[in-house]
DNA sequence: CCAATACTCCGTACACTGTTCGAGCAGGCC
DNA sequence: GGCCTGCTCGAACAGTGTACGGAGTATTGG
Protein backbone atom coordinates (compact mmCIF):
# COMPACT_ATOMS: atom_id res chain seq x y z
CA UNK A 1 0.00 0.00 0.00
CA UNK A 2 2.17 2.45 -1.04
CA UNK A 3 0.77 6.15 -1.65
CA UNK A 4 -1.69 6.24 0.08
CA UNK A 5 -1.33 9.02 2.14
CA UNK A 6 -4.11 10.62 0.22
CA UNK A 7 -6.05 8.66 2.44
CA UNK A 8 -7.29 11.81 4.18
CA UNK A 9 -8.05 13.62 1.39
CA UNK A 10 -10.16 10.90 0.12
CA UNK A 11 -12.25 10.69 3.05
CA UNK A 12 -12.45 14.22 3.29
CA UNK A 13 -13.79 14.29 -0.30
CA UNK A 14 -16.44 11.62 0.35
CA UNK A 15 -17.56 13.08 3.87
CA UNK A 16 -17.06 16.72 3.36
CA UNK A 17 -16.89 17.52 -0.49
CA UNK A 18 -15.00 19.79 -2.45
CA UNK A 19 -14.86 22.94 0.27
CA UNK A 20 -15.17 26.17 -1.73
CA UNK A 21 -11.92 27.94 -2.80
CA UNK A 22 -11.61 31.55 -1.81
CA UNK A 23 -9.62 32.97 -4.72
CA UNK A 24 -9.06 31.73 -8.58
CA UNK A 25 -11.92 31.24 -11.35
CA UNK A 26 -15.15 29.81 -10.89
CA UNK A 27 -15.05 26.11 -11.21
CA UNK A 28 -16.78 24.59 -14.66
CA UNK A 29 -18.33 21.37 -12.94
CA UNK A 30 -19.36 19.71 -9.92
CA UNK A 31 -17.86 16.67 -8.05
CA UNK A 32 -21.79 15.47 -8.42
CA UNK A 33 -21.72 15.74 -12.17
CA UNK A 34 -18.17 14.45 -12.52
CA UNK A 35 -19.07 10.99 -10.68
CA UNK A 36 -22.84 10.84 -12.47
CA UNK A 37 -20.73 11.19 -16.39
CA UNK A 38 -18.44 8.47 -14.99
CA UNK A 39 -21.17 6.37 -13.66
CA UNK A 40 -23.19 6.60 -17.02
CA UNK A 41 -19.83 5.42 -19.06
CA UNK A 42 -19.29 2.44 -16.61
CA UNK A 43 -22.74 1.68 -16.69
CA UNK A 44 -22.13 1.49 -20.59
CA UNK A 45 -19.45 -0.02 -21.37
CA UNK A 46 -18.26 -1.37 -17.88
CA UNK A 47 -15.34 0.06 -15.27
CA UNK A 48 -12.72 -1.09 -17.54
CA UNK A 49 -13.45 1.16 -19.91
CA UNK A 50 -14.15 3.95 -17.95
CA UNK A 51 -11.00 6.18 -18.74
CA UNK A 52 -10.10 9.79 -17.09
CA UNK A 53 -9.97 11.00 -21.30
CA UNK A 54 -13.35 9.35 -21.43
CA UNK A 55 -14.75 10.96 -18.39
CA UNK A 56 -13.58 14.08 -19.39
CA UNK A 57 -15.00 13.53 -23.11
CA UNK A 58 -18.04 13.25 -22.28
CA UNK A 59 -18.04 16.55 -20.02
CA UNK A 60 -16.40 18.81 -22.57
CA UNK A 61 -13.37 19.41 -20.70
CA UNK A 62 -9.73 18.29 -20.86
CA UNK A 63 -8.38 15.00 -19.02
CA UNK A 64 -6.19 16.89 -16.29
CA UNK A 65 -8.69 19.00 -15.21
CA UNK A 66 -10.46 15.86 -13.67
CA UNK A 67 -7.49 16.23 -11.06
CA UNK A 68 -8.56 19.31 -9.80
CA UNK A 69 -12.25 17.85 -8.45
CA UNK A 70 -10.35 14.27 -7.17
CA UNK A 71 -6.90 13.14 -6.81
CA UNK A 72 -7.03 10.02 -9.03
CA UNK A 73 -9.03 7.53 -10.23
CA UNK A 74 -9.14 5.27 -7.37
CA UNK A 75 -10.72 8.35 -5.62
CA UNK A 76 -13.49 8.60 -8.22
CA UNK A 77 -14.58 5.17 -8.10
CA UNK A 78 -14.89 4.86 -4.56
CA UNK A 79 -17.06 8.28 -4.61
CA UNK A 80 -19.30 6.08 -7.40
CA UNK A 81 -19.59 2.95 -4.92
CA UNK A 82 -21.15 5.43 -1.94
CA UNK A 83 -22.91 7.42 -4.39
CA UNK A 84 -24.90 3.91 -5.41
CA UNK A 85 -25.31 3.16 -1.73
CA UNK A 86 -27.26 6.02 -0.99
CA UNK A 87 -29.54 5.12 -4.00
CA UNK A 88 -30.90 2.06 -1.79
CA UNK A 89 -33.67 2.28 0.42
CA UNK A 90 -32.35 1.90 4.06
CA UNK A 91 -33.28 -1.76 5.32
CA UNK A 92 -34.67 -0.56 8.91
CA UNK A 93 -37.74 1.91 6.89
CA UNK A 94 -38.59 -2.04 5.22
CA UNK A 95 -41.95 -3.21 6.19
CA UNK A 96 -41.88 -6.77 8.21
CA UNK A 97 -39.41 -8.31 10.92
CA UNK A 98 -35.97 -8.81 11.19
CA UNK A 99 -35.94 -11.89 8.45
CA UNK A 100 -38.37 -10.19 6.07
CA UNK A 101 -36.74 -6.97 6.13
CA UNK A 102 -33.16 -8.77 6.06
CA UNK A 103 -34.17 -10.67 2.96
CA UNK A 104 -35.41 -8.01 1.41
CA UNK A 105 -32.71 -6.03 1.12
CA UNK A 106 -30.31 -9.20 0.38
CA UNK A 107 -32.33 -10.20 -2.78
CA UNK A 108 -32.19 -6.24 -3.76
CA UNK A 109 -28.70 -6.18 -3.53
CA UNK A 110 -28.61 -9.19 -5.88
CA UNK A 111 -31.14 -7.43 -8.19
CA UNK A 112 -29.29 -4.07 -8.31
CA UNK A 113 -25.74 -5.64 -8.83
CA UNK A 114 -27.66 -7.68 -11.81
CA UNK A 115 -28.91 -4.40 -13.09
CA UNK A 116 -25.74 -2.75 -12.90
CA UNK A 117 -22.79 -4.86 -13.35
CA UNK A 118 -20.13 -2.47 -13.01
CA UNK A 119 -20.86 -2.10 -8.95
CA UNK A 120 -18.99 -5.64 -8.79
CA UNK A 121 -16.08 -4.51 -10.52
CA UNK A 122 -15.61 -1.67 -7.78
CA UNK A 123 -14.12 -3.88 -5.46
CA UNK A 124 -12.03 -1.51 -3.22
CA UNK A 125 -13.75 -1.65 0.32
CA UNK A 126 -11.10 0.61 1.73
CA UNK A 127 -12.77 3.67 1.96
CA UNK A 128 -15.98 4.06 4.03
CA UNK A 129 -18.36 6.95 2.71
CA UNK A 130 -21.41 8.75 4.88
CA UNK A 131 -23.81 6.65 2.83
CA UNK A 132 -22.16 3.39 3.80
CA UNK A 133 -22.10 4.19 7.39
CA UNK A 134 -26.27 5.47 7.21
CA UNK A 135 -26.57 1.99 5.52
CA UNK A 136 -25.29 -0.55 7.97
CA UNK A 137 -26.44 1.88 10.45
CA UNK A 138 -29.54 1.23 9.03
CA UNK A 139 -29.05 -2.61 8.86
CA UNK A 140 -27.84 -3.18 12.55
CA UNK A 141 -31.36 -1.52 14.06
CA UNK A 142 -32.85 -3.95 11.99
CA UNK A 143 -32.46 -6.35 14.74
CA UNK A 144 -33.14 -4.21 17.82
CA UNK A 145 -35.89 -6.33 19.63
CA UNK A 146 -34.52 -9.41 18.98
CA UNK A 147 -32.23 -9.74 21.97
CA UNK A 148 -28.65 -9.34 19.60
CA UNK A 149 -26.38 -6.65 20.49
CA UNK A 150 -24.99 -4.50 17.93
CA UNK A 151 -22.10 -6.63 17.55
CA UNK A 152 -23.97 -9.80 17.01
CA UNK A 153 -26.34 -7.58 14.34
CA UNK A 154 -23.23 -6.45 12.56
CA UNK A 155 -22.39 -9.91 12.76
CA UNK A 156 -25.21 -11.17 10.61
CA UNK A 157 -25.24 -7.96 8.42
CA UNK A 158 -21.60 -8.85 7.24
CA UNK A 159 -22.54 -12.58 6.33
CA UNK A 160 -25.63 -11.56 4.55
CA UNK A 161 -23.62 -9.33 2.93
CA UNK A 162 -21.12 -11.49 2.06
CA UNK A 163 -23.41 -14.33 1.16
CA UNK A 164 -24.66 -11.81 -1.61
CA UNK A 165 -20.96 -10.81 -2.60
CA UNK A 166 -20.03 -14.27 -3.13
CA UNK A 167 -23.13 -15.16 -5.35
CA UNK A 168 -23.04 -11.81 -7.65
CA UNK A 169 -20.03 -12.96 -9.97
CA UNK A 170 -21.55 -16.27 -10.56
CA UNK A 171 -25.09 -15.09 -11.16
CA UNK A 172 -23.78 -12.23 -13.50
CA UNK A 173 -21.62 -14.88 -15.42
CA UNK A 174 -24.67 -16.70 -15.85
CA UNK A 175 -26.82 -13.72 -16.93
CA UNK A 176 -23.97 -12.82 -19.71
CA UNK A 177 -23.97 -16.44 -20.77
CA UNK A 178 -27.66 -15.86 -21.59
CA UNK A 179 -27.01 -13.15 -23.70
CA UNK A 180 -24.09 -14.63 -25.16
CA UNK A 181 -24.22 -16.17 -28.81
CA UNK A 182 -20.94 -17.64 -30.69
CA UNK A 183 -21.54 -16.83 -34.76
CA UNK A 184 -23.32 -19.95 -35.09
CA UNK A 185 -25.96 -18.67 -33.14
CA UNK A 186 -25.21 -21.20 -30.39
CA UNK A 187 -25.45 -19.88 -26.62
CA UNK A 188 -22.25 -19.76 -24.36
CA UNK A 189 -23.53 -22.85 -22.00
CA UNK A 190 -24.36 -25.06 -25.38
CA UNK A 191 -21.39 -23.87 -27.15
CA UNK A 192 -19.23 -25.00 -23.40
CA UNK A 193 -21.23 -28.30 -23.48
CA UNK A 194 -20.74 -29.24 -26.66
CA UNK A 195 -17.00 -28.64 -26.24
CA UNK A 196 -17.02 -30.94 -23.07
CA UNK A 197 -18.78 -33.20 -24.80
CA UNK A 198 -16.45 -33.29 -27.49
CA UNK A 199 -12.80 -32.87 -26.29
CA UNK A 200 -13.56 -32.74 -22.43
CA UNK A 201 -13.00 -35.28 -20.32
CA UNK A 202 -13.41 -38.84 -21.27
CA UNK A 203 -17.21 -40.80 -19.72
CA UNK A 204 -16.69 -41.60 -16.07
CA UNK A 205 -13.90 -39.50 -15.06
CA UNK A 206 -16.67 -37.38 -12.73
CA UNK A 207 -19.28 -39.33 -11.85
CA UNK A 208 -21.15 -37.19 -9.45
CA UNK A 209 -21.48 -34.37 -12.08
CA UNK A 210 -22.27 -36.68 -14.53
CA UNK A 211 -24.97 -37.93 -12.88
CA UNK A 212 -26.77 -34.76 -12.79
CA UNK A 213 -30.15 -34.30 -14.39
CA UNK A 214 -30.46 -30.40 -14.31
CA UNK A 215 -27.72 -28.52 -12.38
CA UNK A 216 -29.09 -25.65 -10.39
CA UNK A 217 -28.50 -21.82 -11.32
CA UNK A 218 -26.38 -19.51 -9.66
CA UNK A 219 -29.83 -17.70 -8.59
CA UNK A 220 -30.94 -20.91 -7.04
CA UNK A 221 -27.77 -21.69 -4.99
CA UNK A 222 -28.18 -17.93 -3.78
CA UNK A 223 -31.63 -17.85 -2.80
CA UNK A 224 -31.06 -21.58 -1.10
CA UNK A 225 -28.62 -20.37 0.25
CA UNK A 226 -29.71 -17.28 2.09
CA UNK A 227 -32.36 -19.59 3.25
CA UNK A 228 -30.59 -21.47 4.87
CA UNK A 229 -28.20 -18.52 6.46
CA UNK A 230 -31.42 -17.34 7.85
CA UNK A 231 -32.53 -20.16 8.99
CA UNK A 232 -29.18 -20.59 10.96
CA UNK A 233 -29.45 -17.13 12.88
CA UNK A 234 -32.94 -17.90 13.57
CA UNK A 235 -31.87 -20.54 15.56
CA UNK A 236 -29.20 -18.30 16.91
CA UNK A 237 -32.20 -15.89 17.63
CA UNK A 238 -34.47 -18.30 19.39
CA UNK A 239 -31.57 -20.21 21.48
CA UNK A 240 -32.52 -23.13 20.03
CA UNK A 241 -29.68 -26.27 19.15
CA UNK A 242 -29.36 -27.07 15.51
CA UNK A 243 -30.20 -30.92 15.10
CA UNK A 244 -26.89 -32.32 14.63
CA UNK A 245 -28.23 -34.42 11.72
CA UNK A 246 -26.57 -37.42 10.28
CA UNK A 247 -22.81 -37.39 10.10
CA UNK A 248 -22.69 -39.80 7.42
CA UNK B 1 -18.39 -10.47 -25.05
CA UNK B 2 -16.78 -9.39 -28.34
CA UNK B 3 -14.03 -11.47 -29.63
CA UNK B 4 -15.05 -14.69 -27.74
CA UNK B 5 -14.51 -16.92 -30.73
CA UNK B 6 -11.13 -18.51 -28.52
CA UNK B 7 -13.70 -20.36 -26.25
CA UNK B 8 -13.10 -22.90 -27.69
CA UNK B 9 -9.34 -22.23 -27.92
CA UNK B 10 -9.06 -21.89 -24.56
CA UNK B 11 -10.81 -24.35 -23.33
CA UNK B 12 -9.14 -26.62 -25.65
CA UNK B 13 -5.78 -25.22 -23.90
CA UNK B 14 -7.39 -25.91 -20.17
CA UNK B 15 -8.82 -29.46 -21.13
CA UNK B 16 -5.59 -31.15 -23.37
CA UNK B 17 -2.89 -28.75 -22.95
CA UNK B 18 -0.74 -27.69 -26.48
CA UNK B 19 -0.38 -31.01 -28.26
CA UNK B 20 3.03 -31.12 -30.08
CA UNK B 21 3.26 -29.70 -33.25
CA UNK B 22 4.73 -31.84 -36.49
CA UNK B 23 6.94 -29.33 -38.09
CA UNK B 24 9.23 -26.42 -37.14
CA UNK B 25 11.80 -25.29 -34.54
CA UNK B 26 11.21 -26.88 -30.68
CA UNK B 27 9.60 -24.93 -28.31
CA UNK B 28 12.08 -23.09 -25.65
CA UNK B 29 9.47 -23.35 -22.78
CA UNK B 30 6.30 -25.26 -21.80
CA UNK B 31 3.06 -23.41 -20.77
CA UNK B 32 3.59 -25.19 -17.28
CA UNK B 33 6.68 -22.85 -16.75
CA UNK B 34 4.92 -19.86 -18.59
CA UNK B 35 1.98 -20.41 -15.90
CA UNK B 36 4.73 -20.86 -13.00
CA UNK B 37 6.31 -17.82 -13.76
CA UNK B 38 2.73 -16.05 -14.29
CA UNK B 39 2.04 -17.16 -10.77
CA UNK B 40 5.61 -16.43 -9.21
CA UNK B 41 5.09 -12.34 -10.27
CA UNK B 42 1.37 -12.50 -9.40
CA UNK B 43 2.62 -13.75 -5.81
CA UNK B 44 4.80 -10.84 -5.64
CA UNK B 45 3.26 -7.54 -6.81
CA UNK B 46 -0.38 -8.91 -7.71
CA UNK B 47 -2.44 -9.62 -10.68
CA UNK B 48 -2.40 -5.65 -11.41
CA UNK B 49 1.23 -6.09 -11.91
CA UNK B 50 1.01 -9.04 -14.39
CA UNK B 51 1.72 -7.64 -17.48
CA UNK B 52 2.65 -10.04 -20.50
CA UNK B 53 6.22 -8.31 -20.89
CA UNK B 54 7.43 -8.56 -17.04
CA UNK B 55 6.18 -12.80 -17.51
CA UNK B 56 8.09 -12.48 -20.19
CA UNK B 57 11.17 -10.86 -19.02
CA UNK B 58 10.96 -13.67 -16.04
CA UNK B 59 11.78 -16.31 -18.48
CA UNK B 60 13.98 -14.55 -20.49
CA UNK B 61 12.12 -14.59 -23.72
CA UNK B 62 10.66 -11.57 -25.66
CA UNK B 63 7.09 -10.63 -25.15
CA UNK B 64 5.62 -11.90 -28.52
CA UNK B 65 6.22 -14.96 -27.56
CA UNK B 66 3.68 -15.96 -25.07
CA UNK B 67 1.14 -15.55 -27.24
CA UNK B 68 2.11 -18.81 -29.24
CA UNK B 69 1.79 -20.20 -25.83
CA UNK B 70 -1.72 -18.91 -24.76
CA UNK B 71 -4.19 -16.76 -26.63
CA UNK B 72 -4.17 -13.80 -24.32
CA UNK B 73 -3.49 -12.68 -20.92
CA UNK B 74 -7.03 -13.76 -19.85
CA UNK B 75 -6.28 -17.36 -20.69
CA UNK B 76 -3.31 -17.00 -18.96
CA UNK B 77 -4.93 -16.30 -15.87
CA UNK B 78 -7.87 -18.93 -16.34
CA UNK B 79 -5.02 -21.18 -16.45
CA UNK B 80 -3.36 -19.78 -13.22
CA UNK B 81 -6.77 -20.04 -11.63
CA UNK B 82 -7.59 -23.85 -12.61
CA UNK B 83 -3.96 -24.78 -11.84
CA UNK B 84 -4.19 -23.68 -8.10
CA UNK B 85 -7.70 -25.12 -7.88
CA UNK B 86 -5.59 -28.26 -8.39
CA UNK B 87 -3.37 -27.92 -5.56
CA UNK B 88 -6.20 -28.09 -2.95
CA UNK B 89 -6.73 -31.09 -1.51
CA UNK B 90 -10.17 -32.84 -2.49
CA UNK B 91 -12.72 -32.71 -0.14
CA UNK B 92 -14.12 -36.21 -0.15
CA UNK B 93 -10.28 -36.92 0.81
CA UNK B 94 -10.81 -35.19 4.15
CA UNK B 95 -11.62 -36.83 7.16
CA UNK B 96 -15.39 -36.74 9.08
CA UNK B 97 -18.56 -35.99 8.18
CA UNK B 98 -20.28 -34.07 5.79
CA UNK B 99 -20.35 -30.96 7.91
CA UNK B 100 -16.66 -31.82 9.11
CA UNK B 101 -15.49 -31.63 5.94
CA UNK B 102 -17.59 -28.61 4.44
CA UNK B 103 -16.28 -26.46 6.94
CA UNK B 104 -12.84 -28.03 6.44
CA UNK B 105 -12.44 -26.44 3.29
CA UNK B 106 -14.47 -23.82 3.43
CA UNK B 107 -11.74 -22.39 5.93
CA UNK B 108 -9.13 -23.43 3.94
CA UNK B 109 -10.51 -21.91 1.07
CA UNK B 110 -10.54 -18.79 3.25
CA UNK B 111 -6.60 -19.26 4.02
CA UNK B 112 -5.68 -19.98 0.83
CA UNK B 113 -6.96 -16.78 -0.36
CA UNK B 114 -5.69 -14.75 2.51
CA UNK B 115 -1.92 -16.72 1.68
CA UNK B 116 -2.04 -15.82 -1.82
CA UNK B 117 -4.43 -12.83 -2.26
CA UNK B 118 -3.85 -12.58 -6.08
CA UNK B 119 -6.44 -15.09 -6.56
CA UNK B 120 -9.40 -13.04 -5.83
CA UNK B 121 -8.36 -10.43 -8.12
CA UNK B 122 -9.07 -13.39 -10.92
CA UNK B 123 -12.45 -13.00 -11.24
CA UNK B 124 -13.23 -14.89 -14.55
CA UNK B 125 -15.35 -17.59 -13.72
CA UNK B 126 -16.40 -18.57 -17.46
CA UNK B 127 -13.80 -20.91 -18.26
CA UNK B 128 -13.97 -24.52 -16.04
CA UNK B 129 -10.89 -26.53 -16.27
CA UNK B 130 -10.68 -29.89 -15.30
CA UNK B 131 -9.31 -29.01 -11.67
CA UNK B 132 -11.99 -27.24 -10.72
CA UNK B 133 -14.40 -30.20 -12.53
CA UNK B 134 -12.92 -32.26 -10.59
CA UNK B 135 -13.28 -30.50 -7.44
CA UNK B 136 -16.42 -30.27 -7.21
CA UNK B 137 -17.21 -33.59 -8.46
CA UNK B 138 -15.77 -34.27 -4.96
CA UNK B 139 -17.51 -32.23 -3.30
CA UNK B 140 -20.30 -32.83 -4.37
CA UNK B 141 -19.67 -36.42 -3.31
CA UNK B 142 -19.26 -35.65 0.43
CA UNK B 143 -22.96 -35.71 0.34
CA UNK B 144 -23.58 -38.55 -0.59
CA UNK B 145 -25.50 -41.05 2.16
CA UNK B 146 -26.93 -37.67 3.69
CA UNK B 147 -30.40 -38.11 1.40
CA UNK B 148 -29.28 -35.28 -1.31
CA UNK B 149 -29.04 -35.32 -4.04
CA UNK B 150 -26.37 -34.18 -6.93
CA UNK B 151 -28.16 -30.96 -7.62
CA UNK B 152 -28.75 -29.90 -3.95
CA UNK B 153 -25.44 -30.76 -2.75
CA UNK B 154 -23.98 -29.04 -5.27
CA UNK B 155 -26.39 -26.24 -4.28
CA UNK B 156 -25.26 -26.43 -0.96
CA UNK B 157 -21.70 -26.42 -2.24
CA UNK B 158 -22.24 -23.31 -4.18
CA UNK B 159 -23.58 -21.53 -1.44
CA UNK B 160 -20.38 -22.52 1.27
CA UNK B 161 -18.26 -21.46 -2.00
CA UNK B 162 -20.41 -17.94 -2.30
CA UNK B 163 -20.19 -17.93 1.64
CA UNK B 164 -16.01 -17.96 1.48
CA UNK B 165 -15.71 -15.98 -1.74
CA UNK B 166 -18.11 -12.95 -0.35
CA UNK B 167 -16.12 -12.67 2.80
CA UNK B 168 -12.69 -12.38 0.57
CA UNK B 169 -12.26 -9.11 -0.16
CA UNK B 170 -13.12 -8.02 3.59
CA UNK B 171 -11.03 -10.62 5.46
CA UNK B 172 -7.99 -9.19 2.81
CA UNK B 173 -8.23 -5.59 3.28
CA UNK B 174 -8.22 -5.76 6.93
CA UNK B 175 -5.19 -8.16 6.31
CA UNK B 176 -4.05 -5.29 4.46
CA UNK B 177 -5.05 -2.59 6.83
CA UNK B 178 -3.19 -4.12 9.65
CA UNK B 179 0.35 -4.69 8.12
CA UNK B 180 -0.60 -0.72 6.81
CA UNK B 181 0.89 1.96 9.14
CA UNK B 182 1.27 5.95 7.63
CA UNK B 183 4.49 8.34 7.62
CA UNK B 184 3.76 8.49 11.23
CA UNK B 185 3.68 5.16 11.94
CA UNK B 186 -0.46 4.86 13.05
CA UNK B 187 -2.18 1.71 11.69
CA UNK B 188 -5.02 1.85 8.57
CA UNK B 189 -7.77 1.54 11.38
CA UNK B 190 -6.44 4.04 13.54
CA UNK B 191 -5.61 6.78 10.76
CA UNK B 192 -9.66 6.53 9.62
CA UNK B 193 -10.37 6.39 12.84
CA UNK B 194 -9.15 9.72 13.71
CA UNK B 195 -10.12 11.22 10.37
CA UNK B 196 -13.87 9.98 11.62
CA UNK B 197 -13.24 11.41 15.11
CA UNK B 198 -12.25 15.13 13.66
CA UNK B 199 -14.09 15.22 10.22
CA UNK B 200 -16.03 12.70 10.21
CA UNK B 201 -20.19 12.51 11.08
CA UNK B 202 -21.46 14.57 13.87
CA UNK B 203 -21.56 12.76 17.36
CA UNK B 204 -25.77 11.18 17.04
CA UNK B 205 -26.32 10.31 13.62
CA UNK B 206 -25.21 6.84 13.15
CA UNK B 207 -26.22 5.89 17.05
CA UNK B 208 -26.28 2.02 16.21
CA UNK B 209 -23.18 2.38 15.38
CA UNK B 210 -21.77 4.37 18.02
CA UNK B 211 -23.15 2.36 20.67
CA UNK B 212 -21.03 -0.49 19.88
CA UNK B 213 -17.94 -1.33 21.75
CA UNK B 214 -15.55 -3.56 19.71
CA UNK B 215 -16.90 -3.73 16.22
CA UNK B 216 -16.73 -7.86 15.12
CA UNK B 217 -13.68 -8.50 12.85
CA UNK B 218 -14.21 -9.74 8.78
CA UNK B 219 -13.40 -13.08 9.93
CA UNK B 220 -15.32 -13.38 12.88
CA UNK B 221 -18.44 -12.34 10.90
CA UNK B 222 -17.06 -15.29 8.21
CA UNK B 223 -16.82 -17.56 10.76
CA UNK B 224 -20.15 -17.32 12.12
CA UNK B 225 -21.87 -16.88 8.83
CA UNK B 226 -20.47 -20.03 8.03
CA UNK B 227 -21.75 -21.89 10.90
CA UNK B 228 -25.24 -20.65 10.84
CA UNK B 229 -25.09 -21.43 7.11
CA UNK B 230 -24.31 -25.05 8.08
CA UNK B 231 -26.41 -24.81 10.86
CA UNK B 232 -29.65 -24.33 8.00
CA UNK B 233 -28.23 -26.84 5.78
CA UNK B 234 -28.08 -29.47 8.55
CA UNK B 235 -31.98 -28.48 9.32
CA UNK B 236 -32.49 -28.98 5.55
CA UNK B 237 -30.57 -32.72 5.26
CA UNK B 238 -32.63 -33.83 9.04
CA UNK B 239 -35.71 -32.42 7.40
CA UNK B 240 -37.07 -30.55 10.64
CA UNK B 241 -38.70 -27.17 10.32
CA UNK B 242 -36.41 -23.73 11.61
CA UNK B 243 -38.28 -22.66 14.75
CA UNK B 244 -39.73 -18.79 12.96
CA UNK B 245 -38.38 -17.22 15.90
CA UNK B 246 -39.42 -13.42 17.42
CA UNK B 247 -40.56 -11.63 14.37
CA UNK B 248 -39.83 -8.38 16.29
C1' DC C 1 -7.15 50.67 -8.19
C1' DC C 2 -3.54 47.72 -8.79
C1' DA C 3 -0.62 43.99 -7.86
C1' DA C 4 0.04 39.74 -5.59
C1' DT C 5 -1.89 35.47 -5.01
C1' DA C 6 -4.28 31.23 -5.37
C1' DC C 7 -6.69 28.73 -8.11
C1' DT C 8 -8.83 26.34 -12.50
C1' DC C 9 -7.95 24.62 -16.83
C1' DC C 10 -5.46 21.82 -20.05
C1' DG C 11 -1.64 20.66 -23.91
C1' DT C 12 2.04 17.90 -23.57
C1' DA C 13 4.85 14.25 -22.06
C1' DC C 14 6.32 9.88 -19.74
C1' DA C 15 6.25 5.32 -18.73
C1' DC C 16 3.41 1.87 -19.11
C1' DT C 17 -0.17 -1.63 -21.10
C1' DG C 18 -2.13 -5.81 -24.52
C1' DT C 19 -1.76 -7.29 -28.90
C1' DT C 20 -0.50 -7.54 -34.13
C1' DC C 21 2.63 -7.71 -37.89
C1' DG C 22 6.25 -9.47 -40.41
C1' DA C 23 10.92 -10.76 -40.91
C1' DG C 24 14.26 -14.42 -39.84
C1' DC C 25 15.32 -18.83 -39.12
C1' DA C 26 15.09 -23.83 -37.17
C1' DG C 27 14.03 -28.37 -38.13
C1' DG C 28 10.90 -32.42 -39.23
C1' DC C 29 8.63 -34.43 -43.59
C1' DC C 30 8.55 -35.90 -48.34
C1' DG D 1 18.01 -31.97 -50.08
C1' DG D 2 14.62 -28.92 -50.36
C1' DC D 3 10.30 -27.25 -48.71
C1' DC D 4 7.41 -25.26 -45.76
C1' DT D 5 5.53 -25.15 -41.17
C1' DG D 6 5.59 -22.63 -37.25
C1' DC D 7 8.54 -20.66 -33.26
C1' DT D 8 10.79 -16.29 -31.99
C1' DC D 9 10.83 -11.52 -31.24
C1' DG D 10 11.87 -6.25 -32.55
C1' DA D 11 8.95 -2.78 -33.76
C1' DA D 12 4.74 -0.48 -33.86
C1' DC D 13 -0.14 0.94 -32.63
C1' DA D 14 -3.61 2.57 -29.86
C1' DG D 15 -4.55 2.92 -25.53
C1' DT D 16 -3.87 3.91 -20.21
C1' DG D 17 -3.10 6.97 -15.47
C1' DT D 18 -1.01 10.81 -14.03
C1' DA D 19 2.82 14.88 -13.37
C1' DC D 20 4.27 19.23 -14.98
C1' DG D 21 4.10 23.82 -16.15
C1' DG D 22 2.06 27.61 -18.62
C1' DA D 23 -1.97 30.55 -19.36
C1' DG D 24 -5.69 32.83 -17.76
C1' DT D 25 -9.07 34.38 -13.96
C1' DA D 26 -11.11 35.85 -9.81
C1' DT D 27 -10.37 37.56 -5.08
C1' DT D 28 -8.03 39.85 -1.66
C1' DG D 29 -4.42 42.98 0.71
C1' DG D 30 -2.45 47.22 0.44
Amino acid sequence: MGADEDAGVVLDLLWNGLGRPQRGPRRQLTVEQLVDAAMQVAEQDGVRALSMRRVAARLGVGAATLYTYVPNRAALLALMADTSIGRVPLPHTRPGGWRERTEAWAVEEMAGFREHPWLVEIDDSRFVGPHAFAWTDSAIRVFDGTGLDHAAALTVVQAVSGHVRGHVPLVIAEDRAREWTDPDGRSWRSAQEAFLATRGPEPGRFPAIEAMAGPPTAVAAFEAGLAWLLDGVELRISGARPPRAGTA
